[in-house]
Order: structure tokens, then sequence, then C-alpha cells
DNA sequence: CTGTTAGCGCATTCAG
DNA sequence: CTGAATGCGCTAACAG
């Protein structure tokens, strides 16, 4: 069943059926209707690849991020990705994982699909050697990054203040008499960096000692820092995270040496995810905005599709959350 | 830059061009190497809407399902993606939350788009409105359910043996000398009324009290449910979810009532996910195996478009697994 | 082994 | 307001 059957069952040609699925106007109302009761006599569907031949545009987007099991990314994949719906735009999910090759296949299948617009979730793509591909692609597909930053013409980004996040965090322990501080992340990502900027410039401002510790993602790892710092006679009354499920692994081994969170030490995490409220005590976060930073790189998105102008970098916000372990 | 520039500089023809494009033999080494060159000198990439213009098919699955923001989903679609990639298919990705309108407009979405297949994670599709067009589509398109169930031609189910899993929790509680049970869960699901039938028929085994409640998801209704119960003088030493965040509601109103956990209430949660190891004591919990769910979903939809013969139904084992709250 | 040809289903001129 | 004709880029016969 395609456009010329409905033609030929409503009696007029093929330009008027597509006409009237396309909503273009210039239609008589009655002749409309007829085509319209075809329509629905066959619950027709038209055909988006044939359309996508023309307009050369599936109204789809890529979505590429690295992990979707990760909380975060999760939360903005949604917001993403129902604000896209909104638009008729479907979303293409891309979990590339850390592995080089994977990452250039799923390029080259967003390519091939003619995907609108790629929006990259997380820095994916910061290895250098990926910088050429990304470069050659936003020649023709204008690229969104998503707590991330690229300097390059057609590749826009929504960061969230990630750093001004890590210096309020530490104004306000120091504000409550901390001054030994542990910073544990998990990952050198733009992101990663700008917390990390965030926390060595706060702590500088204050006559405080400070350690900083790069560790592997998961629980475990921030567990087994801690305890091995503290095996170690190392001695601090706050720690923050790039992450809130790091915080619950320092959270566990505190608990472990029997230490008061927070009287003793102090503990914040990161991205507000669910998890902060489902340890013990409550974790006290940075709530990095995940569903505004998805709604915004779609509105960023949405504009340079319909050719307007816009600034390559916006910037989101965060907020302290405090609960129980701060 | 299409395939007629590839041929006219490579000095063959389209069909030649096509042919090394897909690996599909026939063609000269030598010939093969010329149209090699140019495809690399412009860094050619096929059209998969034009291809999809022939095949009819974009090589690309909808998976379907509530909210990718729960873990259960994002784990289950996290596996389904990657198995699907391997297999050169893309993945679009659709949360339709619970209005039904937005899930008639995904799938309507889904369907223009040509999609090789339909997954449903979860029963997004439950609702008895629903089936005309599951079935309508189902005759062009295979579908398989996750975690759902649907006799009907051509819609392919895989399950995990949630039942087996509650009757397993309880006989293990009994065992441990547990008499008195509650069962909160949150979803009247294929999947939810398993559990629960699992639930009643093993306590049913027993001598032993059971109350059953619906209450809402999240942490908070589950700490508010049990709070009432508390209040109103409700006894028992065991609670088993459906889910493990409301095990963790459980677990956080027990705590403010000093119970001790497991001496004086076993708590169980669903799913086995990473708030299970978050929260204090540690999550006994079910290992629904998310990844093996969406593994498998994609190794019978394989079949299904290989056009072998499948078995409409495939059951997963689940497996217990103790922390600390049993 | 290679080339020619004919559509796939639709949007879009351009006439009328 | 409506219709006829064209072509998007590719695959799949078919002929050679």
């Amino acid at each position: 069943m395609n456009i010329y059957d409905i033609a030929k069952e409503a009696n007029v040609s093929i330009a008027t059926v597509s006409r009237v699925l396309n909503d273009s106007g210039n239609v008589r109302d009655i002749t409309r209707q007829k085509v319209e009761a075809v329509l629905k006599k066959y619950n027709y569907v038209p055909s988006a690849i044939a359309r996508g031949m023309i307009t050369n545009s599936l109204k789809t987007i890529g979505i590429v991020t690295i992990d979707i099991r990760n909380l975060y990314y999760a939360n903005v994949a949604h917001s993403i990705e129902q604000s896209l719906s909104v638009l008729g735009f479907n979303t293409i999910l891309c979990n590339t994982g850390y592995d080089i090759d994977q990452k250039i296949k799923y390029l080259r299948m967003l390519v091939e699909k003619k995907v609108d617009s790629i929006i990259l979730v997380g820095s994916p793509f910061k290895d250098p050697s990926l910088d050429k591909p990304i470069e050659q692609i936003s020649k023709n597909t204008p690229i969104i990054i998503v707590n991330g930053h690229y300097e390059y013409p057609n590749i826009y980004s929504v960061q969230c203040n990630d750093s001004k996040a890590l210096e309020k965090s530490v104004d306000y322990l120091v504000s409550k008499g901390k001054n030994s501080f542990l910073y544990l992340y998990d990952a050198e990502t733009f992101s990663g960096r700008q917390k990390l900027l965030g926390f060595m410039n706060a702590v500088s401002k204050y006559n405080v000692k400070s350690e900083i510790f790069l560790i592997k993602p998961g629980l475990e790892a921030a567990y087994n820092k801690v305890k091995k710092l503290l095996d170690s006679g190392l001695a601090f009354d706050a720690v923050l995270t790039s992450e809130d499920l790091t915080a619950i692994g320092v959270l566990k081994c505190l608990a472990s040496y029997n230490f008061q969170v927070p009287e003793e030490v102090s503990v914040m995490g990161f991205n507000n995810s669910v998890l902060s409220i489902c340890c013990t005590p409550a974790l006290s976060t940075v709530d990095s905005k995940m569903e505004d930073m998805g709604r915004i790189a779609v509105k960023v998105l949405h504009k340079v599709l319909k050719g307007e102008k816009v600034e390559a970098n916006t910037i989101i916000e965060p907020e302290l959350v405090f609960r129980e372990t701060t």
C-alpha cells in the first residue's frame, strides 16, 4: 500500500494525496475529506524512508553516550528523547563504551542514516584521534555536546557549571569549620576536569589541606581507596567526589571505621541521582540539572535546525543539595 | 556525492560500486581495489535511506519502554542495544511514559520508519485499548516482549521466572524462621502479576501470615506505607518487594523505628540493581538477569528475522542474591 | 566478472 | 486548486 493506491482509490493524483498527508494547503476541503477517508480506511502510514529520500532527513537524531546504565547519562538521555519527541524526532541511542573502534562504527552508522544531528552526552569523543571524524561530520551535521566542549563551527555545547559547584561546596564546608579536604574523582572528561579545577581553585582560597586522587569508577574503588588512605594515617574531615556512587563508597568505608558523618567527616556526592537518597545517611550532593541539560540541548538544536543563530556555548548553574552528610 | 560520482571516478558502473560497497562478490580484485581507492579518497558513506528504499529496511529496531531512568529498563535497554549493534542494527529509543496517546504516537513513528522489529521492555502496552494497534503492527513486523506476554502470531516473549523468584525467597525466609510476611509491589504489569502470584503461592504452602499491598513506585511511598502499617500495630518479620527502591524505603523506615535487620525483620528487594549495594545494610535481592534478558531477546529476534523457527516464549531463571538484609 | 535498466515511495516542480 | 512528470541514491535482475 502506497501513495498510488490511495490516490487511485480516492480518484485524485498522488500529488494531492501527498498534499493532504503533509497538510501543505492548496487542497479543496471536499477533496481533502475524500482522501482522508481512504487514508483512514486503510490506516495508511506513509514511508519515512521514501520521504527521507527527498527531504534527505528521517527526522531522527543520534544520541551518543558511554553507557546508558549510568544514571547521569540515563537522565540526560531521557530528557533529550522526550524533548525531541515533542518536535517529531526519534532518537537513536548509542552506547559506545570505551572502545575507539566502537565509537567510529557508531558514528558511521549515524552518518549513513543521515541523522539530523548528533548529540554527544558526556564527552565520549574526547580522544584526539576522534577529532578528525567529528570535525568531518560537523561539516554536514550539527553536533551538540552535553557537558563537554569543542570549539568548532557547527558544534555547540551545553554545560553545567561544574567547577562552580565544587567551589561552592568547598566554601560551604569551610564555613562549617572543615579544613582538611579529600577530592576523589573517576573520570578525566571535560566535566571531570572542570570539577577538579573548581576544587583546586576553591581550596587554594583558604588555608586548608587538600589531597586529590583519581580512582576507578564505582563504589568499591572508592571504598578501597579511602580504606588505604585511612590505614596509611591520612586525616581529613571532608570528602568531595565527582559522582554520587563514589561518595557512597566513601560513606561505607567511613562507617566501617565508625566515623561520625558529618560531625567528624563531611561527604558530598555529585549529580543528585536517586542513589543519594538510598544511602545512609542520605547524601548531600550537587544537582547537576540533568533534565535541564537535555531540554536545553534540544532547544539549541532546534534553533540550529531552523537556521537561527545560536550561541555556541550555554552554561547552566548547578545547585547544592544538602542532606545528612554535611 | 553518490554512487554515480564514485562510479565515474573509478571508471566502472554503479552496479560495481554497489557490489564492492556490499561486499557481494563477483568483482575482480583489481577492480575492487580501484573502487575502494576512490571510496576512501572521498571517505564515502552510502545512504542508508536509499538502500532502505529497496530493501525496505533501515536496519533499525525500536525499543519501547516506560522510562529509561528506571534502572531495570536502562539495563535491559543497554543489553539490547549492545547486542543489536553487533548485528549491525541501530536502536530507536522510546520512553512512552504512561500516556496512551504518547504510546500510539511512538508506535506510529516506528511504523513510519519501517523498523525491522519492535521490542517492548516491560509491558508498556498492557492497556487493552492498545491491543488492536499492536496486533496490527505484528502483521508486518515481529514484536518481542521482554518481561511481558502476548499470545499472538509474530509476537514473541522473553521473560524472567519472577514468580519462582518470589517463591524461593519465601521458602528461604521460612527456613530462617520467619513467619509473618509483608509483600509490597508497585506495578500491575505482567511481571508484577507474576511476582504477586509467586508470593501468594509460596505463603500458601506454609502456616504463615501474610499481607499484600499495592503502593506507588518510589522510596517514599514505601517508607510511608510501612510507617502507617507499623503505627497501626501490624507486626511482621519479613518484607518482600517488587523493586529494590521499594525495599530501600522499607529499610529506611525500619531503621527509623530501630528495628534490627535482619534479626527482627528481613527485607528483600528485586532486580539486583546498583541501589541494592548503596543502602545500609546492603540489600538482599533477586537478580532478574537484566543483561541476559536483553541478549536473549535479540537472539530470538535475530532468528525470527532470518526466518528460523523460534519458540514464542523463552523463560530465564532468576537468582537470589543474599546480602545483609536476610 | 561487469554494465544497463528499472523501479522502491514519495515531494516537488511546473502546467493547466 | 489539481495533475503529470521528474528524480532522490541505491539494489537487483538481466544481459552480455
